[in-house]
DNA sequence: CTAGGGTTAG
């Protein structure tokens, strides 16, 4: 068990420690006679629904007291009728209450609860005296109103005129030390707990857990959580949330169980942390005994529970389910359909192939339009996983209209939908206005100075990239292992070999970042760009590093371009025995051979296929033109006669002209088997290109996503094309996104192109 | 008068 943080025994003077021995709050209720006609006025002038509530309790006999207001204010907070408390208290002054501190006290708490901070203060101020009730009202109003400063210089004020805080009173400016992120006054007041000794309170207890567990230290919340003397079921649930906001579910799942064990009985609030974490954990059978559970409990129906198992569903695949439930719920508030655009936008990148990424793209879309009409206005959250769903689809019109939809409705000062639209821009291959995006932004994070470093890096732009380090460490802020994957990316496409060794080491010694996969990655994809394959190797050896597929598809397209055949034949293989079920890698290996003339290996690769029953490649490629989605395959031969057959003849004369040499060897055609392998495959993406260039005006850019990845002759074909036709072509491919511009390409001619 | 929850960016 960690230890408890220092007392810091700082502004705690005023705090008062007689704490245990507090007035009661409550202050008698004095009875005092009023004239028939003063009590039928004031009742007149309440409103009509609560003249009807009023009459149940009596409301039109003259010996009311001050206590029968009390369910008619309960009644205002629970519908929040701001009418009805302006009216209420009209009618308390009439009946001349206003001396009644509980009344009172009631009032600014219900005000408070309305959201109404200015008419709380006013009447709080306006008030002849006030206990620590009083005071822990307006307190509680600002805290729940995000205003927590003004809670904690109400909580001053009540120090500087000698008022004693309660335990509720602690639980409050707590709360308001951790949505300010104010470690200090959070340590000086658990100063003073300590020193009073008061941990052991539920109240005090369980506000500690949370301020720690939102400043990241699980360590203290967890102890502060072990403290409490009887934890109730708020006390479990908020150290549960404690682990799995700080990244230690499968801790929160085992406390989850000790609870149950120790016959706590969870609540809807329990479930939804617990649920919470399942998702983070991909755990779908725990959710599954969890979804169960809320049933058996009798809050199956709770909105955030059924939110929570939607999403948990959808994050897991199970679509089927996941609208099942959508379908049932009764009142679909914003975070369901949030839920349902983000585990939908989720879907896309965790999808077994690109096409049906794409669809779950397209749905998703879909999604966002059906609440734009609903009439739920969308927030931050529908806005950042909407321009997540338009990058992966690389819909820049799509994307456009939610950039002005933010701007709009305010959104757009948000730093988590600045830096989703950064990566928009990106993604749809506008470097510039990505940079512009991130210029305007008001705040940055590490994720958004990261994203930027990688959409330079992505576009080749390496000096752009480091510049932009330098800028976001001399402000001051960390980069983390992410950040330094766009860093060594940009110096290998540079080939700075001195730099990127220079800011491996950095990352190394400096911030003490241990390297992973990507970062191999990189190096391994600068000896090769470099012509140093043997380097590459000697590289991987020398870090011990067991390389993953990516790196050995740089190897492979390294040893191909470098005419190193047999280290190209052997990456292969070996990026077969890793990825036995990938059909790519199969075609790859097949056409490596064709072209070699290895015939024998042809055919054991042949068998290999047959056996794993791999015998086609879903080459698809997909366009968007104003706001319709048109779909390609394969040069098939209903094609041949058509408009875009003709373009595409003509592109590939005058592109041999030009010096463009058709590879006659690549298999990834299906259908037509064997004399296919042996033709120029028209690929999917030559005919969306051609597609596009048919449909659109002469300076459009053409943005296309293909299901699997680039092949080398198509690359080389597009680079000549884009020459050609003086347009920009932005092909998003299973690995990388290529931007062909004056017979250049943003990858570099590289990474994994086969 | 009090404490815990669901959905966002690389």
């Amino acid at each position: 068990m960690a230890s408890l943080p220092p007392v810091v025994v700082g502004n705690t003077s005023k705090l008062n420690p007689e704490v245990k021995k507090l007035p009661s709050p409550s202050v008698p209720f004095e009875k005092k006679n009023y004239s028939t006609k003063e009590s039928d006025r004031a009742f007149a002038s309440l409103s009509l629904e609560f003249r009807e509530a009023f009459s149940l309790i009596g409301g039109g006999d003259r010996k009311i007291e001050s206590s029968s207001y009390v369910p008619l204010l309960q009644e205002c907070i629970d519908t929040n009728s701001v009418s009805g408390v302006e009216s209420i208290h009209g009618h308390i002054v009439k009946a001349g209450f206003c001396q009644e501190l509980f009344l009172m006290t009631f009032l600014v708490n219900t005000y408070a609860k309305c959201g109404m901070m200015e008419s709380a203060r006013r009447l709080f101020d306006s008030l002849p005296k006030r206990n620590v009730v009083t005071w822990t009202s307006l307190m509680s109003g600002y805290v729940h109103n995000s205003r927590p400063e003004s809670a904690i210089s109400v909580f001053k004020e009540m120090l500087d005129v000698g008022g004693y805080p309660t335990n509720y009173t602690l639980g409050i400016v707590l709360n308001a030390c951790s949505s300010l992120f104010d470690i200090e006054l959070g340590k000086q007041i658990h100063g003073y707990i300590v020193k009073y000794d008061i941990e052991y309170d539920a109240s005090i207890g369980n506000a500690l857990c949370s301020l720690y567990s939102k400043c990241r230290s699980l360590d203290m919340a967890i102890n502060a959580f072990q403290r409490i003397e009887e934890k109730n079921v708020i006390s479990w649930t908020a150290v549960i949330s404690a682990c799995g906001e700080n990244g230690n579910s499968a801790m929160g799942l085992d406390v989850f169980v000790q609870m149950l064990a120790e016959g706590v009985q969870p609540n809807e609030v329990t479930l939804t942390s617990v649920l919470s974490i399942c998702c983070t954990m991909q755990a779908l059978d725990m959710g599954t005994q969890v979804h169960s559970l809320s049933i058996k409990i009798g809050c199956g129906s709770d909105l955030a529970v059924t939110n929570s198992i939607m999403y948990l569903y959808l994050k897991n695949g199970c679509i089927s389910e996941a609208k099942k439930l959508f379908d049932g719920i009764t009142t679909i508030s914003l975070v369901t359909w949030n839920a349902m655009i983000a585990g939908h936008a989720e879907m896309t990148s965790l999808a077994e192939d690109g096409l049906s990424a794409y669809f779950y793209g397209i749905e998703a879309l879909k999604i966002f339009q059906r609440l734009n009409r609903s009439g739920l206005r969308p927030d931050l959250y529908t806005f950042s996983s909407v321009l997540t769903v338009c990058s992966s689809l690389v819909a820049l019109e799509q994307g456009e209209q939610v950039h002005a939809q933010t701007l709009k409705t305010g959104f757009l000062s948000d730093v988590v939908v600045g830096t989703a639209l950064v990566n928009m821009y990106n993604k749809c291959g506008s470097i510039n206005r990505a940079s512009k995006a991130f210029v305007e932004m008001s705040t940055r994070t590490l994720i958004s100075w990261t994203s930027m470093i990688n959409a330079f890096a992505q576009h080749g732009l390496a000096q752009q990239a480091l510049q932009l380090f330098e800028d976001m460490r001399f402000v001051g802020v960390r980069p983390n292992k992410i950040t330094f994957v766009g860093v060594l990316s940009a110096c290998s496409q540079a080939g700075m070999i001195d730099q990127a060794l220079a800011y491996y080491d950095m990352m190394i010694n400096e911030y003490k970042i241990n390297p992973v996969m990507d970062h191999y990655a990189c190096l391994v994809d600068m000896f090769v760009r470099l012509g140093q394959i043997y380097e590459a190797f000697d590289f991987i050896k020398k870090t011990d590093l067991v390389p993953n597929e990516f790196i050995w598809s740089i190897l492979i397209a390294g040893s191909r371009s470098q005419g190193k055949l047999e280290l190209g034949f052997y990456a292969a293989e070996q990026l077969l025995e890793l990825k036995p079920k990938d059909s790519e890698t199969y075609f790859l290996l097949l056409n490596m051979y064709l072209s070699a003339g290895r015939w024998k290996d042809v055919s054991r690769v042949r068998k290999m296929m047959r056996d794993e029953k791999v015998d086609k490649i879903t080459d698809w490629s997909w366009i968007s033109i104003r706001n319709k989605v048109y779909t390609f395959k394969p040069g098939s031969k209903k094609n041949q006669a058509s408009e875009v057959a003709k373009i595409l003849e003509d592109l590939h004369d005058r592109a041999r002209r030009l010096g463009y040499q058709v590879e006659t060897n690549m298999a990834i055609v299906d259908e037509e088997k064997e004399e296919a392998t042996a033709l120029p495959a028209d690929h999917s993406e030559k005919l969306a290109v051609a597609f596009g260039l048919l449909n659109t005006s002469n300076e459009a850019q053409i943005r296309v996503i293909k299901s699997i990845s680039m092949c080398r002759d198509c690359h080389n074909f597009i680079k000549v094309v884009s020459i050609l036709t003086s347009r920009t072509i932005i092909i998003r491919d299973s690995k990388r996104l290529h931007k062909f511009f004056n017979g250049q390409c943003s990858c570099g001619d590289f990474g994994g192109l086969v």
